[in-house]
DNA sequence: TTTATTTTTTAGACTAATCTAAATTTTTTA
DNA sequence: TAAAAAATTTAGATTAGTCTAAAAAATAAA
């Protein structure tokens, strides 16, 4: 087994990776809080068990038992969301932290079961996707609220930034997960948004819909 | 907070102490598998952080905030047991391990959701009571098997051994938690008992009916 | 295409937890 | 109560993960 730091590692490699790139040292530092130098020592352990392609100075990648790892925690971290969220009531700016540390349980047949006592949820309480037991998800194609014109509509499907200030001011202002909305007015001088859902109108700044995700 | 090392430690001096009495380093040692030299080194931390009384060779036993943290690890080492028996089908021989991981997870707002979430069980799968969010409990008044005479009865309330061979055991001669039991027969020569469990009889020896606990 | 800046790696140290082997202290036994 | 045995502690190392400061490589700017 690996250590819940090269579990952490591993998982922020998969995230700060965009679709077939490499992740930095430094990008990797940021993400867990951490010192470059600190980073490429680790860097050089997971290389010599084989878990990252890495060569001095060029960043990394996963391999495929990597990324095989890497999803399982992922996995693992979104279920236990559900299940704060769904069974023992937790408002979904609260799971985090407590996800943080449950994701490495190393159980599976834990996980296995947990997720047939939820009903093997397909998306977390963010609008993640939740890989299943052979690591296979299907993201939502997804798109921020500041992309679409006048009039527009879609449906509430994720978050940018999963902050719990961010959470809990979508939580006040009642633009959760699965809510439909409307693109009511867009303001060009400072790019904030007048959106409609039923028969409540917010208005979002730039920011906010920058980070609001809608599928399509 | 403290490391889960730490935590094993206390938990161990905490299962290890007669009531009122002292633990040897040597008892630490065997309980968690480790030597007697890394017990030591220990013991001063925990002494330093004033968790333990310790004076050199003279055993250790737990201060107030020592027992405190034990029986919060305890609390939830029983109720991540109850969780996975009751709603996610393990078997009682199955969990131990699992809730050793489980019992360093440590938000306490999880735990006291969690067993809200089931009603505020008061004993584990294997009998043994749960301390409450005070970290307070009534253990049941238990005796041994083999100290009942012939035509006693009574009712399966505990083990005094956990493993999980001794659990598989039980579950295939049915005698388990719960079940109403009289002792039918006693075999002087080997100090074998006899049971009968509604029109089933067992035939179980010595060592079994020393570890097989019934309420009075 | 040199120089300056940024990024990354190396060198050397530190803490937590562990170990073996040797030294002490306590307990038993004779 | 003195020698032998058992228990415990100290000494000195090791591994994982981290850090700061300095060196080296890559990238950007002049
Ligand atoms: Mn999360
Ligand atoms: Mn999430
Ligand atoms: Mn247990
Ligand atoms: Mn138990």
């Amino acid at each position: 087994m690996n250590t819940f730091t090269e579990e952490n590692y591993l998982k922020a490699i998969y995230h700060g990776s965009a679709p077939g790139g490499s992740v930095s040292t430094n990008e990797i530092a940021a993400a867990l809080n951490t010192r470059a130098a600190s980073v490429t020592d680790m860097l050089k352990k997971l290389a010599e068990k084989k878990l990252i392609n890495y060569t001095k100075y060029q960043g990394v990648t996963l391999t495929a038992s990597g990324e095989k790892i890497a999803l399982s925690i992922i996995r693992k971290h979104r279920l236990w969301e559900y299940f704060l969220v769904e069974k023992l009531n937790f408002k979904w700016d609260e799971v985090h932290d407590v996800a943080e540390e449950l994701e490495h349980i190393s159980s599976k047949e834990l996980v296995d079961r947990l997720d047939d006592f939820m009903g093997n949820p397909k998306y977390d309480p963010h609008g993640d996707p939740i890989p299943d037991r052979k690591g296979e998800f299907k993201a939502h194609q997804l798109k921020p609220i500041s992309s679409l014109g006048v009039n527009e509509e879609g449906v509430i499907s994720g978050v940018r930034d999963h902050s719990s200030s961010f959470l809990q001011y979508l939580e006040k202002t009642q633009l959760t997960i699965g809510k439909k909305i409307k693109v009511a007015e867009i303001h060009i001088y400072d790019h904030s948004v007048v959106i409609q859902s039923g028969d409540r109108r917010t208005h979002i700044s730039r920011e906010v819909a920058n980070n609001l995700l809608i599928a399509l």
